[in-house]
DNA sequence: GATGAATGAGGATTCATTCAT
DNA sequence: CATGAATGAATCCTCATTCAT
């Protein structure tokens, strides 16, 4: 956890700042326990033991162990979905450059993350959890799965794709990145042995094979024509 | 489960039946329970009881909630990647026929049944059953994408497939499986709303797309002319 | 606790009549020790310890310690007050034979017996248990003071008694007694110092004091005077 | 709680007050928590809060929450006994007119202030503070007693009261007050419903029937008569 | 074999108490 | 002095595991 801060402006203002700094290190903390052994698996006190602190003080800033989950969803999502979004406000291009922009802002945004993590973590407690499991289904899988549908839409508009089924096609974008975070996240259960899997190649690659299978083959109508 | 010994011989074997059927009634009552809730918020007598059994016949057969688990992995996995994989010792076609064969045979003898929801296990407690991870790496993963990779392999050789990275290929077909089957088993977290995917639908638009993604384009060389 | 069955007809049914006395047990010693050292200040090992058990056994009969603490508060009133009231049905007598009636045979059913308890228990733990006390006070106070206020309504009207407010005769009948429990329970916060009131000597002469308190004096007038 | 010094002599003397104040202020949030809801239930930050300061800063003036009680213990017991007891020094009158002044006073001193909750506090916690308890006998419950004492064997000794059991006819002064008090602070537990005893007349009731219940009846044999 | 009563180690949570600011 | 963040011992409660029947 390499601060810029790490200089102590005033030994007055010691206490004061860990105290703003502490929900944030113990949310860090439980993120990355959480993803690793699974909620159940975690204990509190291992949490505050990696967030520097003792057990009693996770406890001051947080009610209870499901609380502290909620929260760390929460945080860890909040914001990251909305950059990611607002990326797209201005970009010009084609719908294949945006697509290929739309994986590779993800993967900086979020894949390369920490919040890669929500995915397993999510996946392994959504039944624990109906609750933020339906706020974290609200706030990424919809907006995410809405934007990239925007792309994908608009390059059918525009001739650059087939005219296939729209949800099929955001699902072939989508599982991609899915395996992705997983396979950084579940000790070579997705991917064979111990190969950590290259992102900007296994993008890249993903990409290349996605715009491929989306194009207009030969035979194919362009989409005006269809409508003719 | 069907079980070749379905006829009761005699009025006297069937209590011995029961006693015999136990153990897969406990993985049976484990893998679900296991799969819906996770391994550690699963409480062994809820196991026993959806199995019918009491508390302490589950230990009778099992020495621990830890071997329970692992037997539940192995039980599940036994038998199914070997049929899987025997399916194509006698299969003619091209690799396109065989690629589609290998995703739909794959649904029907692994997506389809319980076994699905191990994927979703595995990913959650690979790291709190590092053995068992290990034991399914090298019975589940290694053996599933090399038989992907040798389909695929084989429609390059052929000309069928353009030449492109193996791995990448091969987590092309991957991934979207793997999505398949955590979508059955998360509520909601990889898929819209209560949205549930038609396998067969879903499956068929895959590999409408990964097939194309993988197909020569017109200018692309073939195999052997690169060769030369 | 000296049981008259200390011999146990078969092994077998050992377990099996642990089982069905462990309640009781349990409720037992909760009552001795919330009694003793209020509710909050008990542990429920302490509780376990007392009837010979361990913590998980006693969470196998009570829900929680609340619950147990309910348990006790229901299971000491039930039946004493019902076997109090049903020993006036045949009584025959004067008002002021029976009001002696009523606390001797007060002090034999109650009084004398564990349930004393209660009463400190309940003065001390009712703002903290809101509907124990309303239980409480439905099922001892109202039924309690009942008997008491026909008893002394009766003494009036037959002559025995003065005409005064029957609310001020009630008390001045249940303080001495709610005096006598509370004495027995609060070491020495009472009565001076380690004297322990001899009950029979204590009801007699309230008894006496009370009965001599609410006679008519020579210039009172009858009731059916009173009345013309 | 009338303080002498209500009157604020400079501007610089505020905060002065204000601290000479605290103990005070922390005892009386302290009493009015304690007698609610049980020591132990009771959370010290409560009390500070109560008394508008902060948690640590009742540790600044009780030593611990042990001492805390001892304190309220001791604050609210003091004078107040002191004060009833030299009522009598100069009061001529009868042993009649004594008792009901007595009885009439200590309600003013004792039982219409928060030092009522005491009994009942005492009643809940003297088993876990037996030398809290011991100082309560001491300095409450003897002197208390023994003033009541005096009174009626004065009664009896002048003719005014039959010859009967001392301690007796203490008890039947006694618990009536008891029970007033604890009747204010328990929730219907010892008076039916959520009738609030009026004191006034509830002491002048119970006075009468004592008054009754000690005199000479025709009867009687004067005391001097019967030494002869 | 089967049962389920009993156990007790383990973990979440509370709260009196400390102490740096 | 006053504060309130931090602590960790204490306690409730859970649940895998044992074992007498």
């Amino acid at each position: 956890m390499p601060s810029p801060n790490d200089h102590i402006p005033a030994p007055s203002a010691r206490r004061e700042r860990r105290k703003e700094a502490r929900p944030g290190e113990l949310l860090n903390a439980a993120l990355d326990l959480f993803v690793e052994k699974g909620f159940a698996a975690t204990r509190v006190e291992e949490v505050a033991a990696r967030a520097g602190v003792s057990k009693g003080t996770l406890f001051l800033y947080f009610p209870s162990k499901d609380e502290l989950f909620k929260a760390v969803v929460r945080e860890s999502i909040s914001g990251r979905l909305v950059e990611w979004n607002s990326d797209f406000e201005t970009f010009q291009g084609t719908a294949c450059e945006m697509l290929g922009y739309c994986m590779t802002s993800w993967w900086e945004r979020v894949g390369a993350t920490k919040a890669s993590g929500l995915t397993k973590l999510m996946i392994s407690e959504a039944s624990n959890f109906p609750d933020i499991a339906a706020f974290y289904q609200h706030e990424v899988i919809q907006p995410g799965q809405a934007l990239i549908r925007r792309v994908l839409q608009r390059g059918m508009e525009r001739g650059e794709f087939r005219q296939i089924d729209l949800d099929s096609a955001v699902y072939s974008v989508v599982s991609p990145m899915v395996f992705l975070m997983l396979s950084r996240h579940s000790q070579g259960v997705c991917v064979s042995d111990q190969v950590t899997l290259d992102p900007k190649k296994y993008i890249a690659a993903q990409l290349g094979i996605i715009l491929n299978g989306l194009s207009l083959r030969p035979g194919d109508a362009a989409p005006d024509e269809k409508k003719v």
